[in-house]
DNA sequence: CCCTGCTCATAAGACCAGCTTATGCCCTCA
DNA sequence: TGAGGGCATAAGCTGGTCTTATGAGCAGGG
């Protein structure tokens, strides 16, 4: 999929294909502002600067995406499909740059933030994004480990909040549900299982091996636990995205978070098979040292996570 | 919100603060064949550019990515997390890269498909990606409309494969289930509804002003349906993200497809409240006109939205 | 009735960023 | 110890994209 594919894009990678961010944030202004010149000030660029933009942008989609007229601009029913998609990329990189703000602000921050790996990856940027909406000035630092590893930074003062996926709280730490995540089993749509009409047991999915994530992992922890220690591994990968990649080629059934499989689930890449008696909800906790209730941007942040 | 943001976001928007495409796929191919060498040649530029690309990422981001040394290169933890957050950007971009690809090609096309709204924004970017993947010579055009203009399409053989949400299959199309969507009922967090401990029911939510889309639309209709004809709008708005929008702020309950509101309800900005009685779940449908079996291309992308 | 103010487009010039080519150093393995 | 792969640095060119300056179309008010 990757290298083949390396060769024959040859018709030049996504880069060339699509906009830069810059040009989709300005197809977004104008989406919402109905001017091109007005789109141009809230970027900070000048009128002809973003018409320019705009229309190379066209030029490269081969697109008309915007209707001017001597009294503004409109988008076109194609513009307006294209302006969804925007979004969405416009999104993700808003995600990317609050993480990597965290991540940049380690040192020198105000508030730091430690959290297992899939908080980290799929939850957190979003939640800092919103506080950044709410305090731009907060600087936000963000340390990603295991649980053992979030209590031990929380213990050290080297963070002042945490959040952790696993069933019991670390000792020492208090800590309150933010929002619950379950396990899912899944599978690529061409697998028996996925015809099945009855849901799975719990024998039949502690008797068949599994791409897992390796022991200790937040994850494998539940699971273990659901089917009392019993999970078979066919594979352990370190990360989610390589178990991910495993179970989506076909090489066999593994169990994930939902949030981990949310595209992966709308575009049938991989499939949802249902399970019955085995408890694979898992809470998610914010957990703080023991006393040290959140205060300032912590608590902020803590309720941010829950409403 | 967004004009206010805009002022204050002097930082320099996002495009100043995050690595555009090329640099993104870059770090992936890095992450993947360990060496900046290979990921050069993999993304077609040269090693002192690929070295420079990447050193000027680090500076812009303020953290170290991967680790050289003489055998190679490896990511740091922090590129680690880099790394999945660029992916879901890159991937972002694919997904628009896909449509806009069918989009332009609506003319001399081979495959030519027709959509309704949310069909054509929230999952058929990702079903001509894997299309594109399996056969990228296919030209694919796409037209989004609602299910009476997928027919017209398809009938007058401007079209040659649709996908509609709604309930009742036009006449003159045949169809198969292609997949579900459920409707659910969300609003902002700190809405009363986001305490209930009971579901609501049907009645409450006949009685209850909603934001909602305009008459017409798929979900509008099976709403309607599902209610008995008594949805009562609190606002109508023409497009799903202002509608978004508009429950996000908390201006009331909205319902919407799960497909759209995924990422709201995984970042809490939205909360899905429990319904019982009212039967929101509504098929995905691939249609084409009775008899006229899809064949080649079309045949193709039908069978990846299933399996 | 025309003037003012909004819209967008075009043209010409300056500037900056990123690429390529050419080299050098470091490490490992045979 | 020499060959090869890995990365960094330097110098020069190329190209895109911004800015300023200007023109043209349409609306609404004095």
């Amino acid at each position: 999929m990757s290298r083949a594919e390396g060769q024959r894009e040859r018709t030049e990678s996504l880069a060339h294909r699509v906009p830069d961010l810059a040009a989709l944030e300005l197809l977004l202004a104008v989406a919402r502002l109905g001017s091109l010149g007005a789109a141009a000030r809230e970027v900070g660029i000048t009128q002809p600067a973003a018409s320019s933009r705009l229309r190379s942008m066209e030029r490269q989609l081969g697109v008309a995406l915007v209707d001017r007229s001597p009294r503004g601009s409109r988008l076109t029913d194609a513009g307006a499909l294209v302006t969804d998609w925007a979004r969405r990329v416009v999104e993700a990189a808003a995600a990317f740059d609050a993480g990597a703000r965290a991540l940049r602000d380690r040192r020198d921050s105000r508030l730091r933030v430690a959290a297992s790996m899939t908080i980290a990856e799929y939850l957190l940027p979003g939640w800092l994004l919103a506080l950044h909406a709410e305090r731009p000035d907060t600087a936000v630092s963000l340390l990603a480990g295991n649980s053992a590893k979030v209590a031990e930074l929380l213990l050290a003062g080297e963070a002042d909040l945490g959040f952790v996926e696993g069933l019991n709280v670390p000792t020492g730490l208090d800590s309150t549900v933010i929002a619950h995540d379950r396990l899912i089993v899944v599978t690529a749509p061409g697998h028996p299982w996925a015809r099945r009409r009855r849901p799975l047991t719990a024998a039949e999915l502690a008797s068949t091996p599994l791409i897992l994530r390796e022991r200790g992992s937040g994850t494998r922890q539940v699971l273990d636990a659901a089917l009392g220690g019993l999970a078979r591994p066919l594979i352990e990968l370190s990360s989610t995205t390589a178990v991910k990649a495993s179970a989506v080629s076909g090489a066999g059934p593994s169990v994930l978070s939902e949030l981990a499989v949310g595209e992966e689930l709308s575009l049938r890449r991989l499939v949802s098979i249902p399970v019955e008696g085995v408890p694979l909800r898992r809470a998610l906790r914010a957990v703080w040292p023991t006393g040290h209730r959140p205060t300032g941007p912590a608590r902020e942040l803590l309720s941010l996570t829950r409403a």
